[in-house]
DNA sequence: TAGATTGTTAATCGATTAACAATC
DNA sequence: TAGATTGTTAATCGATTAACAATC
């Protein structure tokens, strides 16, 4: 346990590190070494050793990481052991699909209300968490312990409610709104789901190989070699190396 | 124009740029510099000025960028001009919001078809979009030019959904599942949206500030201070600086 | 024991920031 | 012209990779 301050690159791959686990686990395994889970993942035995070593030693010279027991960690270091509560801010369509995945997306987190300013939403059922009119939030958690809110509003309202959830003293916000949300300097976590952003990398990195191709047409295919092009875009960092 | 190759940050960061862009247009300014860029995003006017020059020099001294051509660039830089086709694979629920949602997302680009197994889909209507047999995807492929394929299936076929796709050359998936899908050497582009992943990530960061607030007070609050704590995770890379 | 593989230190590589001449 | 601000080179900072002693 040696690094004081952990990269951003480094927390973002660890629920990569828990999904492969849970994998392995899975399919029974009992141990896994940097090496392997290297290849697994596309990415360097070093940089894993590293990765882990920023939060302790759990692994075994000779012998590796036993899978179950890195899980555990992994599940530890990100808090699915802490059972948080999450409330849902926006019922609509986006909003509903996300509960009803909820389960499977966020294992070990409960989802304790949902809200909306819809009066054809509110008071009906959302899987079995039941739709409260906005204006109750600031009562609701003042007796509910509501750690994380989903954002799924519309964009136009989507730095209001930030603010009202800023202000009612929501700890963290899973923002699904196509917006710059602005928490200020309260502290408040932000993690932003970006479609647009996400598609637009995606076109981004489509276009760049149409035009590497028209460039070499124009070079009347003088170099008949397979051009390799990029083949994995991962999220903050890039599986095979090029 | 310089730089050979752009790394993985620069990309990411262009549809951040697009969006303000497109905001500052909208407000009708007409030009501004990379420092005041800078304070909107949370970067620095250096890093801004590097971006761009890697594409051209698109900025004016003593005046700034212009944001309607910067704007236009960037569009060309990442493809929104190309009219590019996109289809479904998967029309389950969430499949349906992202195409509602599709013409806000992902203005400029065309969705031409819906896939899907279930009978109970296949003939229906999304928005004007029609809902066909996946096993009609091959011929499909071969009548309409299909760039990017959105990837909303249960995770259990993601696998062999991609393995389709890149079977009927598909170039582009945009991968909705919550799994680490492969592409082998096809040179096929990925681009995920890892639900799971994201949320981790905010419940390490708000499971990191609840330790560091359960180990300063074990230290029995000798410093009285307020701790600032992290205000802003974006994605790969961090808003304010620390 | 010998082989495997860790955790960690040092070396390398890459990305961000600072500085500044060029110029609108 | 003077002030502003670019594009780019150089300096700094940080992250990844390599190497290796420690040890299971």
């Amino acid at each position: 346990m040696k690094k004081t301050t952990i990269s951003i690159n480094v927390v973002r791959r660890l629920p990569r590190y828990l999904r492969a686990l849970n994998e392995l686990a899975e399919e029974g395994r009992e141990r896994i070494s940097s090496s392997e889970l290297g290849k697994m993942l596309g990415l360097t035995p070093s940089q894993i050793r590293q990765d882990f070593s920023a939060y302790g030693e759990f692994g075994q010279q000779g012998y590796g990481y036993n899978i179950c027991s890195l899980r555990d960690e992994l599940n530890r270091i990100l808090g699915t052991d802490r059972n948080y509560s999450v409330i849902l801010i926006g019922a609509g369509k986006l909003g509903q699909v996300l509960v009803e995945n909820f389960n499977q997306v966020a294992k070990g987190y409960e989802l304790i209300g949902a809200f909306d300013a819809d009066y054809n939403l509110i008071g009906r059922k959302l899987s079995e968490c039941s739709i409260y009119d906005i204006r109750q939030l600031e009562e609701f958690v003042q007796e509910n312990q509501a750690d994380i809110a989903i954002l799924s509003v519309p964009m136009d309202s989507a730095q209001a409610l930030t603010d009202l959830l800023v202000q009612v003293g929501i700890p963290a916000i899973w923002n699904f709104t196509n917006v710059e949300i602005d928490v200020g300097k309260s502290g408040v976590l932000v993690e932003n789901i970006h479609f647009a952003d996400s598609f637009l990398t995606l076109s981004y990195f489509l276009t760049d190989k149409k035009r590497t191709a028209e460039q070499s047409n124009k070079h009347e295919r003088e170099s008949a070699g397979d051009m390799p092009g990029r083949s994995y875009l991962l999220p903050a960092d890039r599986k095979g190396k090029g």
